[in-house]
DNA sequence: CGAGGGTTTGAAGTGCATCAAATAGTGTGG
DNA sequence: CCACACTATTTGATGCACTTCAAACCCTCG
């Protein structure tokens, strides 16, 4: 594939992104020059915390796991973000350096931007620094509710959440729900350990009547499921606030 | 006192806020004019979490807990604010709707003051929009360090943590500590049962030899606090990432 | 078929929560 | 200035949830 339509492609998936509905095509096709498709094998390491920042980065496929890390190796995932979802932009508000590190968690192809042009760009266009706000508002919003969770519910309840969001963002009425990836990183996403994680799906198996098979979980009764772990949050299924 | 030495007041406290340095002096007027002051006892609450948003509020004197609450009573605190913060502006990019509830936790004075004013400023001001953006992403950020204390750090760790952060604020070397606000609510800030707060302080007393009568905390060696709680942090001592 | 990662299970330990009660601290009215 | 009432804090005893470490199991894919 030539450099033309490498660009071609990027301009298209940059343009689609909701965040960028507000800007104009000079800047969308000057953003898509300068940037760059990169593939990265599971498992390797895009960004490290309190780095200096260069670039943001746009997930084109895969899978990114956004993390904190002690010096002996302990982490805090912090989120974990697919397709179309932007990530490390918020570093032009830390002074340049990176809030979080970044692991591809399965093999990922990620578009690398330029900062300063989103930069420049926030401050020169209103309507995108207004995206921009709603999209970080929503973030906090979701941090929020993430750290009620952690305080409030079990492990089993948190589990109950996931599937209860999972569901939702699907068909209305689907009941059979594939598990997004694997186990031990859902575990940590939700702050547990992966033999916890094990130990409190069965658990919410036996109260739920959910059933699990591999990676795919099957949910006939979805009241009984919120009722079990909405019972510990501030919000009610279906969560409203998102 | 009557109205207009009122309205200066509020003005004057408005006019030196972080959050509005960028606006103009029209906007500030107007925005004293249509605010309020409330005065608060301890423990009266001014949001209901999912309320509907009118005003959003400063806090002239005192303290607040933001926080979220189940139906059965549960807090997971949010936030503990003081004296020239900002609080309830965020409902601005959540349908109007408050998401989380606010409680005086002493005697507090509030300025309130129309939010419609406030997100047409917004809207209108650019260089409002870019605060209140790095405001946010700062907000957000703070939470993400929360959750990585919560996931990583023990009760004690995470009582060190705040002694750092308090005692960072003030002098350089100071050495002598007065906890904010009573222990109940520091353990409820930190994510603890009272119990469990009394007994890690003592536990955090033995490891690092600082010493403490009620409610003031001194610290002879501080590199010995820092280093036993930082260990189990991503960020080193003193953190510079906030 | 066998290697290797992902997942589950078991056994034991740890940290925090819970409930109950004692103690310290604070403000009040006499 | 003291005694009382009330709140904040500490202490003790016990239980539960989650972690840790170790080993078994399971699945997929070369």
């Amino acid at each position: 594939m030539d450099t033309q339509t490498k660009n071609t492609n990027i301009r298209d998936i940059i343009g689609r992104l909701d965040i960028f509905q507000e800007c104009n095509a000079t800047f969308l096709d000057t953003l898509a020059q300068q940037s760059k498709t990169q593939h990265l094998k599971k498992g390797q390491v895009l960004i490290v915390h309190e780095d200096k920042a260069k670039r943001f980065y746009i997930i084109s496929k895969g899978l990114v796991k956004l993390y904190r890390e002690t010096l002996n190796g302990t982490q805090a995932v912090i989120d974990i973000t697919a397709k179309n979802n932007i990530f490390g932009e918020t570093s032009i508000f830390h002074n340049n350096t990176h809030p979080y590190s970044a692991e591809a968690t399965e093999n990922s192809i990620i578009i690398s931007c330029p900062l300063p042009l989103l930069k420049t760009e926030i401050e020169n266009n209103p309507k995108l620094a207004i995206v921009m706000l709603s999209s970080m508002a929503k973030l906090k919003h979701e941090t929020d509710q993430e750290l009620e969770h952690r305080t409030i519910q079990n492990a089993s309840q948190r589990i109950g959440c996931l599937l209860l969001k999972i569901a939702n963002q699907n068909s209305k009425k689907s009941t059979s729900i594939s598990l997004p990836y694997d186990k031990a990183l859902i575990a940590s996403r939700l702050g547990m350990q992966p033999e916890t994680f094990s130990r409190a799906l069965k658990k919410l198996k036996k109260e739920t009547k959910i059933e699990i098979k591999g990676t795919t979980v099957t949910v006939d009764n979805i009241s009984q499921l919120s009722q079990y772990s909405c019972i510990a949050c501030s919000s009610e299924f279906p969560c409203k606030d998102l």
